[in-house]
RNA sequence: GGGGGCGUAGCUCAAUUGGUUAGAGUUCCGGACUGUCGAUCCGGUGGUUGCGGGUUCGAGCCCCGUCGCUCCCGCCA
């Protein structure tokens, strides 16, 4: 009957290949046991694989039918038997294989699952820690499956294109040294050298940076990055990837329209919302940090804020009028079409605007009968006329107000913005709403330090060049920096890079390192700059969170298949975890470990 | 390092706001059932209410501490 000697061991099709027009025809299926319905008299079984699930029969006059019964879910099984089409009115239009089923007639147990600590069958996805334990099964859900084939396919896409456009792919190492500057470093010790570290890198950017003065042009890379810094959802804790991007003798225009190019042909390649056309919008940092209140704004919502500080200045409204006199600013955030909203609504923007660090919340309602709100009593009818002006506040409208120090408030204004998007539902989720921030400041002025430092990158090249580091104030300085940003997510930054050793060594010298530490430390690529380096400029858009904007998740979690948890821990594979004394030994280590951590050894 | 949320059966949740023996669905185990597709029906197992202490005649519920998970702030050149 079966031709054994014909068929493969284990598969002649996936489970979500065969279809009425297979009919008749013998076939074999392995797969996982995922759901079982057994009516006494015939079991169903619905196997899956990777591709699909397809119905299988087993009748009771088989003699494995009682084994069948008691398989387990989650069991990986061969079964061998015949195609059938099913009836119409047993047809499963949910499948693609629902028209037809396979009626078994031999059946091989490859691996027997004992009782699952997750069910995969349900909706229900369980506790966080189970599935990180248990990730492999947590992995077999349709959903995981579909994000890292997802994943798997943006990268190749990335390749592709990365590749049809001139770029070359490189490794650079993993084992590399600790930098001074950014996020901590994740050390490995070297047996070698007693008390010497190798750091993990925390992006590939000296090296390059480096490659580009090596004369390759065009560099690219899938590159991992290993950061010590504690995790978001939208972060995953110590590791992460980003296409990783070099050009040299090339201005900002030309990286963003390579970029642009890239994400846009991505974006379009792997998802059916709706993506701005290019080019891309670009906001200079100020000007985003004023009419959105962050340097990564959520351009979906239709809300743009702005500066009604002198309006206020000579109000009869203390709370403002002071604020503004003590160097602080108001903002306006104008809002169509709420007038008849509720109180409590305005109450609880008001709630929400404390919540994060506001004294409070002032606003203006624009109703039939005339100016509402809390401070409509302190305003002249031509301070409302110029609010309205600015605002575009009209009938029916409301504005809200929020004043602080520049800092402070903008920050504010722009949650407050983002808090209005959300509870009014303004936020399209059809849409990808992509834009470059560009220009922003070389250097910002550190309150705690009470110094100045740098605001990004420190090997950016400043706007005017040695010019303007010689004749400018730093905090007017801008740089060739700029990030892009979509839907409100930040997906990279960027820099045209500072490739001349004078610039560099002035650049540090405002910000406070004498030329000695710019050699000591970043002296391989200082005297890469001084024999023959070409003017370079790159990015490095975020792997991970593009792929999680592309398959609509808000955790990172869910578009990386063996993540960490939050407090960057493995917990399928205990990582980190204890080593031997011997393995310390050889590495010249000593545990020196806080008493609760003693504790917790023991 | 700090703040918020959560923690009750393997899982998802309930327990009339401090009151009798902590329930339901699901999983699991057993039984019945020849067309289901989250099969159905019957029965059963399953609990140190995260842990420790306190208040009280009485605590799943209140208080203190602690642990775990999660979200956020800090941090992320």
């Amino acid at each position: 009957m079966i031709r054994e000697n014909f068929m493969h061991p284990y598969r002649t099709h996936t489970c979500g290949a065969l279809r009425p027009s297979d009919a008749g025809t013998e076939a074999r299926l392995s797969g996982w046991v995922f759901r079982k319905r057994d009516h006494g008299g015939v079991l169903f079984i619905d196997l899956r694989d990777h591709y699909g699930i397809t119905q299988v029969i087993i009748h009771p006059e088989k003699s494995f039918f009682e084994e069948c019964q008691r398989w387990r879910p989650e069991s990986v099984v061969t079964v061998t038997g015949r195609v059938m089409q099913r009836t119409p009115e047993t047809v499963n239009t949910d499948l693609p294989t629902g028209a037809i089923e396979l009626v078994v007639d031999d059946v091989k147990v490859q691996s027997a699952a004992e009782t699952l600590p997750l069910h995969l069958a349900g909706d229900e996805e369980g506790p966080e820690e189970t599935r990180l334990r248990y990730r492999f099964l947590d992995l077999r859900r349709e959903r995981l499956q579909r994000n890292i084939a997802l994943r798997s396919k943006v990268i190749s896409s990335m390749r592709r294109r990365m590749t049809a456009k001139g770029f070359n792919e490189f490794q650079t190492p993993i084992l590399t040294s600790s930098s001074p500057e950014g996020a901590r470093d994740y050390l490995v010790p070297s047996r070698i050298h007693p008390g010497k570290f190798y750091a993990l890198p925390q992006a590939p950017q000296l090296f390059k940076q480096l490659l580009m003065v090596s004369g390759f042009d065009r560099y690219f890379q899938i590159a991992p990055c290993f950061r010590d810094e504690d995790a978001r959802a939208d972060r995953s804790p110590g590791e992460f990837y980003q296409l990783d991007i070099e050009m040299s003798f090339v201005t900002q225009d030309e990286i963003f329209a390579t970029v642009e190019d890239v994400m846009h042909g991505i974006f379009t390649e792997f998802s059916n919302k709706t993506i701005d056309a290019l080019p891309f919008q670009r906001i200079p940092y100020r000007e985003s940090m004023l009419k959105y209140g962050s340097d990564k704004p959520d351009l979906r919502i239709p809300i743009e804020i702005s500066d009604v500080s002198d309006v206020f200045a000579d109000s009869d409204f203390n709370a403002f009028r002071s604020v503004v006199g003590k160097g602080g600013v108001v903002r306006a955030i104008p809002v169509k079409g709420i007038a008849n909203r509720p109180r409590s609504f305005f109450d609880k923007m008001v709630a929400f605007a404390q919540s994060v660090g506001s004294k409070g919340l002032a606003y203006l309602v624009w109703e039939e009968a005339g100016i509402k709100g809390p401070i409509a009593k302190f305003l002249k009818p031509e301070s409302i006329a110029a609010i309205a002006g600015r605002t575009g506040a009209g009938n029916g409208d409301a504005v809200f107000f929020v004043s602080d120090m520049p800092g402070p408030a903008s920050k504010i204004a722009g949650e407050v913005r983002v808090q209005l998007g959300r509870e009014l539902d303004m936020i399209d989720p059809n849409v990808f709403r992509f834009c470059w921030i560009v220009d922003f400041p070389m250097y910002e002025y550190d309150e705690e330090l009470g110094a100045v430092t740098f605001s990004h990158n420190p090997f950016s090249m400043p706007q005017g060049g040695m010019e303007a580091l010689e004749t400018k104030d730093p905090l007017d300085i801008l740089a060739y920096q700029y990030d892009i940003v979509c839907n409100g997510c930040e997906l990279s930054s960027g820099a045209i890079r500072n490739h001349l050793p004078e610039v560099m060594y002035k650049a540090f010298a405002i910000a406070g390192y004498p030329p000695e530490t710019v050699d000591e430390k970043f002296g391989g690529l200082m005297r890469a700059f001084r024999l023959g380096a070409p003017p370079h400029g790159g990015i490095a858009p975020g792997v991970d969170r593009i792929v999680m904007l592309l398959a609509n998740e808000s955790n990172i979690r869910e578009v990386i298949a063996f993540p960490m948890n939050q407090k960057a821990q493995d917990l399928m594979m205990n990582a980190p975890c204890t080593v031997t004394e011997k393995q310390l030994r050889e590495l010249h280590i000593r545990l020196n470990l806080p008493k609760q951590a003693e504790a917790k050894e023991s």
